[in-house]
DNA sequence: CTGAAAGCGCTTACAG
DNA sequence: CTGAAAGCGCTTACAG
């Protein structure tokens, strides 16, 4: 692990603390307050903050005084004291499965943006999809005195986020679709968006299919399969023409995950390369883009080919998935647009008196290179 | 985009607000306050909150009266009152180039536990690279009157950041090398990382290498291409052997980037499927695993084998990058150690007599399919 | 060891 | 329209 000898020369220096010359004020001890404005501009406090606070009209050479000794002392209100005596807190607690998911970023970014535009600022942390992480977590947020809180559920009880909306922290429910009656909620159609998937493999033929889901503990995958069953039992029956489906379920929505059930699935039938096991599905509909991205990897390692032998559809639309060896074909998702929707109604949410109002954006097909009609 | 037809019942519903029947307790109105708890409890105010904060030995029959009173009012001392009071608050800014890559997010990871440890919450943000988008979310931050922050510079300069500092707000700078007096930093070392990679391809044999940098602007880039200069100077250089660099850059550290600019470098030779130009690159070492992972795929669109054809390299490591339909050769960081590192520097420099430290990791090369000696 | 009091920095009725 | 005063909920010297 030693560096190449070709390192700089900069190294472990720089110990001192030095104040950069560039300064010019001196100490950095205390930052202004409303006095020292008041004080500076000859008038009292309570006129300095109707100028911060465009309150009952302030006479303007009052206010020219006021400004001009902010912007001389470079005074900027101290958002904790503000905090303290508004009674509210610009903080916005988000709580997701997993930091490192695509899918979550990208809504985060979306979340993100649209709260710095609101003058909120955002907490982002992880549950792990864990009830107790989760329970640990909304307590912790709560004990901060947010705002209020974005979550995507593990816990299916929902008791400790009901423990908080009663306690005045309004909560809306991000990525969740079965909702209860005190709290709003953001999500797609996950039951609709898996039908898609499916009828799409059905329309080009297939008739093997495998549908490997996510953790059945999680919301979302038992959406997606009833999908998945909705678009089977909705096709026309033809006794000719049974439709065969194979349910599996891996451990998290990870390549990892795929690649590793698809290995397994593999290794156990003894296929060569370059073929696949008789009778083994002509195509693959995953739970979401990172496992198909892990059963889409072990598939080529294997030399099998995308989509000549087997179609795989995800579920997402994550932006790799446009750019993997083979693009692959997904269930699309409008990331980015959930995550507004929710801070929306999350902001609408502290009036008490607002609705409790309920999302569901309708996903999209797109088709990619992953799938096709089976081999004859 | 319509739903199908499969659609479960749910719809629109639940427009009314209704409070959990759950409940137990009355009005949502108002937390108890330290003053609630003396009064039940029979103490003054004082007491309660040295039970509270462990001060002088409270006697036990007085700290057992204020236990149990705060238990049965569910007292939680208001957060935002103990910053104003102690002068400090739990909140730590993170300012990151991009929320969407991965690299970003498994370092956040690391920093999220890590400060939740210790009572810290963390507020994420994005720069998006930008020196002006950076110096207004660093405003932002220092009026959030943050505990510290945690911020990979995209302004060399570092204006904003010194003022900050100056005005007492801590500042760690991340995966940020070449770094100040006044701020402590954590990295890794750029340079030999991509001397490694650099290396790791002469070694294989290869002497035409394309170097697939990012934008210059961002230090990263400038650092990783003297280190790709160091390894080819510090070869033995035979004049019978020489070495061919080529140094192209793209506009950011995006798979798409990747893929776009490998389009454009093949098309404009013409080349056929399964073929490279004469004279082509027989290795690229790209500068981050998301560009390379642009390059594979694109690769592979054309029928072009790796590595039989051409090898890639990549930097950074991310979880997909062993995943990858071809498992990438890259520059390791151990993104979460860094995180975490970042965050204990960030906490020791709250007290302004800490010293500043600059800490550099050392990267390593994984070496997986996607490099190999060129074709003969 | 405990209680009464001051004060963190700001905002908001309330008199003038 | 402006100023003096009270108070947001908590903590911390300071007397008792």
């Amino acid at each position: 692990m030693a560096s190449s000898g070709q390192t700089s020369p900069r190294g472990r220096t720089g110990r001192s603390r030095q104040t950069s010359p560039a300064t010019t004020t001196a100490p950095p001890i205390k930052p202004p307050g409303v006095k020292d404005v008041a004080a500076l501009a000859g008038v009292s406090v309570g006129s300095v903050s109707n100028v911060i606070n465009r309150r009952g009209s302030v006479r303007d050479d009052v206010r020219a005084r006021v400004e001009r000794a902010i912007a001389q002392l470079g005074y900027v209100p101290n958002p904790t004291a503000q905090a303290l005596r508004r009674g509210v807190s610009p903080l916005v607690g988000v709580a997701v499965f997993d930091l490192t998911n695509p899918f979550f970023m990208e809504a985060a970014a979306g979340m993100e943006q649209r709260l710095r535009d609101n003058g909120c600022v955002m907490s982002l942390a992880s549950t792990h999809a864990d009830p107790d992480d989760e329970a640990t977590l909304l307590r912790a947020l709560a004990g901060q005195a947010v705002r209020g809180i974005l979550l995507t559920p593990a816990d299916t009880r929902l008791d400790v986020a009901h423990e908080l909306v009663d306690r005045g922290i309004p909560i809306v429910l991000f990525d969740c679709p079965d909702t209860p009656d005190d709290m709003s909620s953001v999500s797609i159609d996950d039951r609709a968006g898996a039908a898609l998937a499916i009828e799409h493999l059905l329309d080009l033929g297939h008739r093997r299919i495998l549908f490997l889901n996510g953790p059945s503990s999680v919301r979302q995958a038992r959406q997606r399969l009833l999908g998945v069953q909705d678009a089977i039992s909705g096709w026309r029956a033809d006794p000719d023409d049974p439709i065969d489906l194979d349910v599996a379920e891996v451990a998290d929505f990870t390549a990892q995950a795929g690649r590793d059930y698809m290995r397994a699935a593999l290794d156990a039938d003894g296929s060569g390369p370059g073929s696949l096991p008789d009778g083994f599905p002509t195509a693959i509909f995953c739970a979401n883009d990172l496992i198909a991205f892990g059963v889409v990897g072990h598939l080529r390692e294997r030399a099998v080919e995308i989509p000549r032998q087997i179609s795989v559809v995800g579920f997402d639309d994550i932006s790799i998935a446009a750019d993997m060896s083979v693009p692959l074909t997904t269930v699309c998702q409008p990331m980015r647009e959930l995550g507004v929707e929710a801070v929306d109604l999350l902001l609408r949410a502290t009036d008490p008196d607002a609705p409790v109002e309920h999302r569901t954006f309708n996903p999209h097909l797109v088709v990619r290179d992953s799938s096709a009609p089976p081999a004859p």
